[in-house]
DNA sequence: ATTATACATCAAAATATTTTGATGTATCAA
DNA sequence: TTGATACATCAAAATATTTTGATGTATAAT
């Protein structure tokens, strides 16, 4: 790799996936993503299952979506979250393309 | 995927997956990242090529090693850092388990 | 021996993120 | 139309992370 991989790609995917290390960042919200490896939920599902609070909840919810991590659909009063496949594929790309460094031993500040 | 991805691995897996996200977070650490593409880097060259001041790259560094990221090699006066295969596979792996995802639609709070 | 370089570490200050509890809004059921 | 449910939003407080500047340590050059 000749070059740098954050600087080759836009600026947009490099802010977008930004974004999405830090929504990673959290361990609560690992939690919450984990939760929906089994198919969408809701808050009240995520209350459940791990004890948070409501706001907490709403809170970290808000991050993932900003992030661009999760998709909503609304049913009636519930709000069903599910991952967002686009956004999990960028990530491995940009790892993939990470693992591919060089490893040129260089003579220290040429 | 029937379970919980993140409650299946092992604990230990999943704290450096977490530790490895946070190490993720932040986008002075992306850039050094970044760098290190090129080939093992010292902290002089981040210095050069960030302009970010000398303790706090060592403060960084210090993030990314903890989280088992990178390694580094000694040679003098140097410290050369560079990537870890592994923990970029870990990562690779788990990411990849995430897309895995199904896309069960739910009724809320069964 | 003395000095300079390359980096680590530290404590305090600055800043950012997270949590809490209260309140707001939309939907639904009675 | 009243009350309950499901969730979002808000501001303040709590907490965590990052930055800064000073100091420490090891290596190396003179």
């Amino acid at each position: 790799m000749s070059s740098k991989v954050l600087k080759e790609i836009s600026k947009v995917k490099k802010e977008n996936i930004s974004k999405l290390m830090v929504s990673f960042s959290d361990p609560f919200r690992l939690e919450i993503i984990d939760l929906m490896m089994d198919g969408e939920v809701c808050v009240c599902d995520i209350m459940k299952l791990t004890k948070l609070s409501q706001s907490r909840i709403s809170y970290h919810i808000k991050i993932l979506k900003e992030a661009g991590l999760i998709s909503d659909r609304q049913e009636g009063r519930w709000m069903y979250y599910s991952l967002n496949k686009e956004s999990l594929f960028l990530i491995k790309e940009w790892i993939t393309s990470l693992m591919d460094y060089s490893s040129n031993r260089k003579r220290c500040c040429e």
